[in-house]
DNA sequence: TTCATTGTATGCTTGATTCGATACAATGGC
DNA sequence: GCCATTGTATCGAATCAAGCATACAATGAA
């Protein structure tokens, strides 16, 4: 009986909604990233078998696969040949350069539709305040 | 001689970049957001019709159409008739309620790749301002 | 009324993306 | 060495998005 069957874990919090707009894959990336972000997903800890997952979540496993392999190249996972995937144990070893570049993106992202919106920048900090407040609170979800 | 072949108008800051992978269509409408957010574009201002300013793009009529098109529908800009496409006079009246999910939704996205960073959220707080000085140095692109 | 000027509508082409099906490769416990 | 179990590779169908070409509709100044 393999173990993916009986162990409660954290991924079974995972859901993929298909008629979402967003791919699955991409999906499945950010829950994980969630998990691994909030520490419910610790360093080491091994990740369900692509099939395992495919089957719970009712999706091909090509789809799981793409998902791992792009984490795989993020960093954020690692897989070690026959015994599976695991979540790694660095921490998200982009390379600063590339991390900072995706925030700035966010950020000015962010500052544009604030303005559009007539939202001061203090405003936004606070409203940041307040997500950080409710994100950090352990929900998963909006 | 048309109006737009001769006077001077925040619109002709505008640059499109094929080859950027952002669409093109998109391009135009954040750099009208720009213009319009800094006030280079006032309300009641008019913008080039369709084909002039696609010939000056050098795109196809249908992508700057497409372009305004969106922008009306986010109220942004108002087509009367045959006269042509105009900055609209109220402010951006998105419901306060969708913008702030929109803000909200792009808040949460910044945080929570922040927190994968490692990047604390006083150091958000602090690349936000950062940012927030070179936007609002008058710099229209990253 | 005419017609220049404005935006609109529709359909096509191209390219990329997503997801799935299926066969393959590698490793390590037995 | 075998073979169960892991991930990999490759191909195909379906869908979608972007941009373009082109014909159309509406209006108002002359």
């Amino acid at each position: 009986m393999a173990q993916w069957e009986t162990t409660e874990s954290a991924v079974t919090r995972i859901r993929l909604n298909q008629k979402d707009g967003a791919p699955l894959y991409l999906q499945l990336m950010n829950q994980l990233k969630y998990l691994m972000a909030s520490g419910r997903l610790q360093p080491g800890e091994e990740l369900p078998p692509i099939r395992v997952l495919a089957e719970r979540l009712v999706v091909n496993p090509s789809t799981i696969a793409r998902a791992y392999r792009e984490l795989e190249i993020e960093r954020l996972v690692e897989k070690r040949s026959t015994h599976g995937t695991f979540v790694s144990d660095v921490g998200s070893p982009l390379a600063e350069i590339e991390q900072r570049r995706i925030l700035i993106d966010r950020v000015d992202a962010l500052l544009v539709e604030a303005k559009q919106f007539r939202v001061s920048t203090p405003g936004v900090i606070e409203l940041i305040q307040e997500r950080d407040a409710v994100l950090t609170e352990g929900n998963l979800v909006k």
